[in-house]
DNA sequence: TCTGGGGTCCTAGGACCC
DNA sequence: TCTGGGGTCCTAGGACCC
């Protein structure tokens, strides 16, 4: 049977979370930051106008958004997190078996279809916004790289009407599409192909496959193929479980002291533990590390080291021991740091941990319990309901939020009042 | 003054083995 | 003293994605 798969992607996302509860930004406009409120993460139509790249600095357009009334708002992923959920229970309930590609994507399996795609697509279209109040554009194609690039059409060309199938004419879309566009294909290798005279989807296309596996490894071959129309890239439905597991945050100011390094780490080490009972995995290897502020100094200058654990752990309070045991290791009195980060790797199935035979572990069943009544309080009452002591209670390091919007969905004190009169 | 966070995959090359 | 072919595993670095 003929494959066919749709992208939906949602439009400026971010900005339209925020427009969703404050109506009044619409048509405005808006932009969302980077944690610290440092870059431009996110931008309404009106913003990319005005020529604004994603990830420029925020000091540098400061003045220019604010002269043609704009608003800029501080990342709240907590009401992101939650709208995102929205919309991918929206979709599922139209493709149980959807692949949710990232925040603000998903894939949708449309082989077998019978009506009309873009018909089907509309419709899609339409519930989101209807029981989200999120835009979305849906690309449509015999391929996931395809669906991509037709989701880009749908977005930019307002006679689709935010819906836009690539199987018919792949050829006439392909040739206007510049190759550095194409789903796969990075600054780096677009600038490669562009070199080599290859400067349209079409044109990598049409390119002899030993040249491009050589230039651009399996990965490019695959996209190559994709966008002949061959599906390469299969739908996953379910997502794997993570290999690696990172915490990492650029603090709000320079720190120096060890005592608040070692809250920081302390909290890092709490989320990434949190992150890996979530998904049901344990810890062979713990890293740490810290980074010097690299706009102050000429060389960009990171301190890290990591312990093999005896046995793979998720234990919040066993981790951090080892976390605080690399800090006092890699803390140089004297230098100040933007920001410090906890990884977790060689991550395993907590079922099919190795015992090791010299070291009973800590994580016994007392240990197991009190991790899950844990997650379990904060998984209902919000994040950090319980917290650990050493995770500090002022967090005088913590990220800047100035322009922070309010916990809309996910908090009975913000959630929005509506006067009827 | 001010520049995010969190991942994945592939390849080359070295070490080592028989 | 020098010599061949085939294989695995690990790591660093580079590229990509949102």
């Amino acid at each position: 049977m003929e494959k066919r798969f749709a992208l939906v992607d949602c439009n400026n996302f971010y900005v339209s979370c925020e427009r969703v509860f404050t109506p009044g930004l619409e048509g405005k406009p808006v932009v969302v930051l980077s944690n610290n409120d440092g870059c431009i993460i996110a931008r309404s139509n009106e913003i990319k106008q005005l020529g604004i790249k994603i990830g420029d600095p925020l000091f540098r357009w400061k003045a220019t958004i604010k002269k043609c009334g704009g608003h800029i708002y501080s990342s709240n992923y907590t009401l992101y997190a939650d709208m995102s959920r929205r919309v991918m229970e929206t979709l599922a309930s139209f493709a149980p078996d959807i692949e949710i590609y990232s925040i603000d994507e998903a894939f949708l399996p449309l082989s077998g279809l019978r009506e009309d795609s873009c018909k089907y697509g509309r419709r899609i279209r339409h519930t989101v916004k209807k029981w989200t109040g999120i835009p979305v554009s849906i690309g449509i194609g015999p391929t996931k790289t395809l669906a991509k690039a037709a989701a880009r059409v749908a977005k930019k060309d307002s006679a689709c009407a935010g819906v836009f199938d690539i199987s018919h004419h792949p050829e006439d879309i392909l040739a206007g599409l510049d190759v550095s566009e194409i789903w796969g294909i990075g600054y780096r290798h677009a600038r490669f192909l562009k070199r080599h005279g290859i400067r349209t989807g079409l044109d990598l296309k049409e390119i002899e496959d030993s040249w491009i596996k050589k230039h651009l490894t399996i990965t490019g071959l695959r996209t190559a193929w994709e966008l002949r129309g061959i599906s390469c890239i299969p739908l996953e439905e379910v997502s794997a479980p993570k290999k690696s597991i990172m915490c990492s945050r650029s603090f709000g100011r320079e720190v120096n002291s060890f005592d608040e390094l070692r809250q920081a780490v302390t909290s890092y080490t709490a989320r990434a533990a949190e992150k890996a009972r979530r998904q049901r995995s344990a810890a062979s290897c713990i890293h740490v590390f810290l980074i010097e502020n690299p706009f102050v100094h000429s060389h960009f200058t990171s301190h890290a080291a990591c312990v093999q654990l005896p046995v793979p752990s998720a234990h919040t309070p066993e981790l951090t021991g080892y976390a605080l045991a690399i800090l006092e290791r890699i803390f140089k009195p004297g230098l100040s740091f933007r920001k410090a980060g906890v990884m977790l790797t060689g991550l395993v199935p907590r079922g099919q941990v190795q015992m090791n035979l010299f070291y009973p572990g800590r994580e016994g069943l007392r240990e197991l319990s009190l991790m899950k009544t844990i997650d379990t309080i904060n998984t209902r009452w919000g994040r950090d309901t319980i917290t650990y002591a050493g995770c500090g209670i002022e967090r005088p390091w913590g990220m800047r939020r100035a322009r922070l919007s309010a916990r809309f969905t996910t908090c009975w004190n913000d959630i929005p009042v509506v006067k009827a009169s």
